[in-house]
DNA sequence: ATGCGTGCAAAACCTTTGCACGTCA
DNA sequence: TGACGTGCAAAGGTTTTGCACGCAT
């Protein structure tokens, strides 16, 4: 997604585009990789260092309202944040009843890697089904 | 697993089994759903009033030594804690080129049914399988 | 011009730690 | 008995908030 298309989502939603708010985002736009807080700040520190990091927590109650927020919470350590540009891919969830296959919007991605962190592999792609009683068989069946 | 399996893991490792540790593991083991510190808190006091929270903090070291606590994070909100107490089950890690296939301890069910939370979906199974490109094969080709 | 956004400082919140005392093995 | 565990209180770290001012629209 291009950078000007993300600054198009915040003015969609009635936010308006400081200069503060343009590095903070760029920031981040810019990172490779996933950043803490702390980090975030530096990096924008280095465009403004008057930003403060009230503004970027600020930010970051935006950009989750926006929904472009990926929040990463490693199990040690504190939560690092990137932003959520790739289009969406689908999982589903199949009734072990009917069949039917609900499509639900969830990346995993970011959690498959901090899972196999360890394991030197390259992960690409994944792949994931969720398997249990969709809402008309468990009303029907009392499976709950 | 028994909860008195639970105590022996504690034991093996050194620990001794106080009466405020057995009263906050039996919390934790007896309730059905994972539950936050404050929670947690609030189940031990019914049983013993003077137990303080830097106990409880306490023992989730310990707990996350012997590997026994499940922490999740939600997105929003505090982190709540479980006994990890199942089995594990295995998923894959599938390499793309020379498709060898490493077992990977780790279960994802408490992350997928906090995803699919608001679906009215009764979640019982699930399948996951991650494809990329194993240590050998990286460095062969470069992958990386 | 007006209302949202920002910097600053203080407050609120969560988690950790030092110390003296108690208790398990 | 000795070492580990606990309660209490204080410290440490992170996140939120109130206020006055500034800037984007």
């Amino acid at each position: 997604m291009d950078f000007n298309k993300v600054l198009e989502l915040l003015k969609q939603k009635g936010y308006k585009i400081t200069k503060q708010r343009r590095i903070i985002l760029e920031a981040l736009y810019n990172s490779i990789k996933p950043i803490s807080i702390e980090e975030w700040l530096q990096v924008t520190k280095v465009q403004n260092p008057n930003i403060n990091l009230s503004t970027i927590y600020r930010n970051i109650s935006v950009l989750e309202d926006v929904g472009l927020l990926n929040k990463i919470r490693p199990k040690d350590g504190n939560i690092i944040y990137s932003l959520n540009l790739q289009e969406e891919h689908s999982h589903f969830l199949i009734c072990k009843k009917c069949g039917k296959a609900e499509s639900i919007e969830c990346c995993l991605s970011e959690e498959f890697k901090k899972i196999i962190d360890d394991k030197e592999f390259d992960l690409i792609e994944h792949n994931l089904e969720l398997y249990g009683y969709c809402k008309d068989c468990c009303d029907k069946k009392n499976h709950k």
